[in-house]
RNA sequence: GGGUCGGUCGCAUAGCGGCAAUUGCACGUGGCUGUAGACCACGCGUCCUUACGGACUACGGGGGUUCGAGUCCCUCCCGGCCCA
């Protein structure tokens, strides 16, 4: 499934072959939560390069919920996005929706955010809707605590985290013997900044032999060092002959980083969010507010040397204006550029790993 | 000409004796990291202070009552509506 074609202190280049097509490695997901990307369109996201797209579990079982997905013939059926796709499972809700959950050891009672309706997703729910909604590669239903959290919830997060993998995995073994191209399931090593809790997490999840790793409890309220710090931990630890995912991640810099350290897959809201609220990535590196001031008047283009073709015809004192007004097709010129930037650093990036 | 309602920080609003004065929009500057958030935070009379804070000038103009007036009284100007 993975193949790991070089490794060097630049990074890892690889290769993810799913029944819908190669994921070439170090690679960006695209955040596409609830099946759609806000914005654009799927269309575009292929335009744009994207190999793979992330979606969320929590937010499609609520609604329309995944027999609906089920019966329009699996996620890329229902979506139209052809490529592969993966599932988060629903872990981070707990981080992202804390007023509106409870943690238990069997899993998590949530208050719908839509409409507060009560629901439950534990290991079992969560893999079973998983494999139910058709994703290519889905994760293990995992426990996320801010970073910053004290050592007792760390060490609490990581014991049920691994108690949560292994039943995840249980129930993934089962249907996976039912289904004709069954999904690869990744586990989440967890552990906050505690370097030794994050240690044990790993050891325990590689002894249970998973498809992938993800890395998961970063970017949520730590400093770059401290990321930075725990994937030399964890990092070495892993095999090298399994994908590994820094979940949530997110700033160029910070992957262009994480690559270095051996990580091979990402995924952030990040270019799309500030994208929406006017702070647009240039290909030069450099980031603007294309909001402020300045841009009422700079009828250069966006990005003259933009992946993007929009980018190069569009002035940016168009994409001020649109932002400003509160037009939707501004949306989609920002959220275009800063996808496109992003993932054009990933090619370039692999460019540079290919032996 | 008579009656009536009204003139508050760019626009729109609140305020009915203690106010540099409500709220919305607009505007300004930040922030967003496995998407609950076309979002959030702060600023938006002038000047001084890193800040706490202080000084000055302000609710159409002028005058008055009052310890104190955007708020009450008189008068003038301007606008809307109604009747002539």
């Amino acid at each position: 499934m993975f193949s790991l074609l070089a490794s060097s202190p630049l990074g890892r280049r690889g290769i993810i072959r799913t029944a819908h097509g190669d994921i070439p490695t170090p690679c960006f997901m695209p955040v596409g939560t609830g099946g759609a990307m806000r914005g654009i369109t799927l269309e575009d996201l292929e335009s744009l390069g994207a190999d793979i797209l992330l979606c969320n579990t929590y937010h499609l079982h609520i609604r329309p919920g995944e027999t609906v997905v089920r019966d329009a013939g699996g996620l890329h059926a229902f979506t139209g996005w052809r490529k592969p796709i993966i599932t988060d499972s629903g872990g981070f809700q707990v981080f992202s929706l804390t007023d509106l959950r409870d943690v238990t050891d069997a899993g998590v009672h949530f208050q719908s955010h839509l409409d507060g309706t009560a629901l439950f997703l534990g290991p079992e729910e969560s893999i079973r809707i998983q494999h139910t909604l058709g994703a290519d590669i889905i994760l293990c239903f995992d426990e996320c605590p801010p970073s910053t959290a004290p050592r007792e919830v760390q060490i609490a997060a990581v014991e049920r985290t691994l108690r949560w993998a292994k039943r995840c995995k249980e129930v993934h073994d089962e249907l996976k013997a039912t289904s004709p191209s069954p999904p690869s399931l990744f586990a989440i090593v967890q552990g906050g900044l505690e370097r030794d809790l994050r240690e044990r997490c790993v050891q325990e999840l590689v002894a249970m032999d998973f498809d992938g790793y993800a890395i998961g409890g970063l970017a949520v309220g730590e400093t770059e060092a401290e990321m930075m710090d725990i994937l030399d931990v964890v990092c070495p630890l892993l095999p090298a002959q399994k994908p590994r995912y820094l979940m949530g991640v997110g700033r160029l810099e910070q992957m262009r980083q994480a690559v270095k350290r051996g990580v091979d897959m990402f995924d952030c809201v990040l270019p799309m969010r500030e994208a929406r609220h006017g702070t647009i990535y240039l290909s030069s590196g450099e980031r603007i507010r294309i909001t402020s001031n300045p841009y009422m008047r700079d009828h250069s283009p966006i990005d003259p040397d933009s992946p993007v073709p929009s980018s190069r015809t569009h002035a940016r004192s168009y994409l001020n204006y649109l932002l400003r007004a509160d037009e939707r097709y501004g949306e989609t010129l920002a959220c275009l550029q800063n996808l496109g930037v992003t993932l054009e650093m990933m090619r370039t990036l692999r460019e540079q790993l290919t032996p």
